[in-house]
DNA sequence: CAGTATTCGTTGCACTTGCAACGGTGTCAA
DNA sequence: TTGACACCGTTGCAAGTGCAACGAATACTG
């Protein structure tokens, strides 16, 4: 009996959902910013997480945000040139830098945030009712072993 | 009054949760798979798509699996070098190409599957009294206008 | 102390990626 | 038929990526 290998439908399968939906939103996102302000998503969070957290290392910035270190030192070196943001040597860890915004970079934010505010709301809506079953879906694929 | 800028959550917001939660769980599959048979994401999604619906061209691929056209081209020609599918030319058009899996490729299907049913189930036990919703949300992202 | 091990950020390298442009093929209307 | 146009898959190129290795700074250990 020739064994007909099971079927197997991409299009219901849970990794490549999120990977659609992840792309699509990151997409979404980045072309509310990207053309206007020439910001990627990698300096992206390295800008969030600067201006929200002051002086910040790249290990800081590393760990919290789920980006490479090289990564991560390098959209921060971007936005350096791009004169947003600074770095400093730590005084106490001279191994460390310190990470901070400069005024343009402030201004960039206040442009930025309310940019992603609207968007997260806006997901938010058409999200819904399955909003709440979502984020804790999402909490267990950040956090368990998988 | 100084302006304190809004404080912005990254933890919290949905397309960063997203783009983690898809990374997390790329890699955990990728992981079950690329040591032992040196397949990424690209040539997966193509295999799966070869191997059930026949043959296919490119363009069928990239419209269908979410994948640039060029990174189509790329994956099939590494899964063709490889042995694992045959590059012909459609006969009624000649643009087109006809993409089939050798034996060999059926035979490397034939052990990826299950490998991706298991963590398919591991997944949906995780996610559990969430899963309708989740995925219903993953729906939503996938289809609607962001 | 001295000497070793560890941590931090950067960088060299090979590889991948996205995009535009290309040659080859097919379509369609004049 | 021919010419303009559209589509398919590939490829050149510049930019981005992951990984390992590096120098500099610090921590640890005897």
């Amino acid at each position: 009996m020739p064994q007909t290998p099971e079927p197997f439908d991409l299009s219901s399968y849970i990794p490549y959902r999120l990977a659609v939906a992840a792309e699509r939103t990151s997409a979404a996102l980045a072309r509310r910013y990207r053309d206007e302000f020439g910001i990627s998503v990698a300096e992206w969070r390295v800008l969030v997480h600067v201006s929200d957290a002051g002086a910040v290392s790249i290990r800081d910035i590393h760990q919290r945000v789920h980006l490479e270190k090289s990564k991560v030192s390098r959209a921060a070196s971007r936005l350096e040139e791009a004169g947003y943001l600074i770095k400093e040597v730590n005084g106490q860890d001279r191994r460390l830098l310190a990470l901070r915004l400069t005024d343009k970079g402030q201004d960039l934010m206040a442009q930025l945030l309310p940019i992603a505010q609207a968007f997260q709301t806006q997901l938010k809506q058409l999200l819904d009712s399955q909003l709440d079953a979502f984020d804790s879906a999402l909490q267990v694929l950040m956090e368990d072993d998988l």
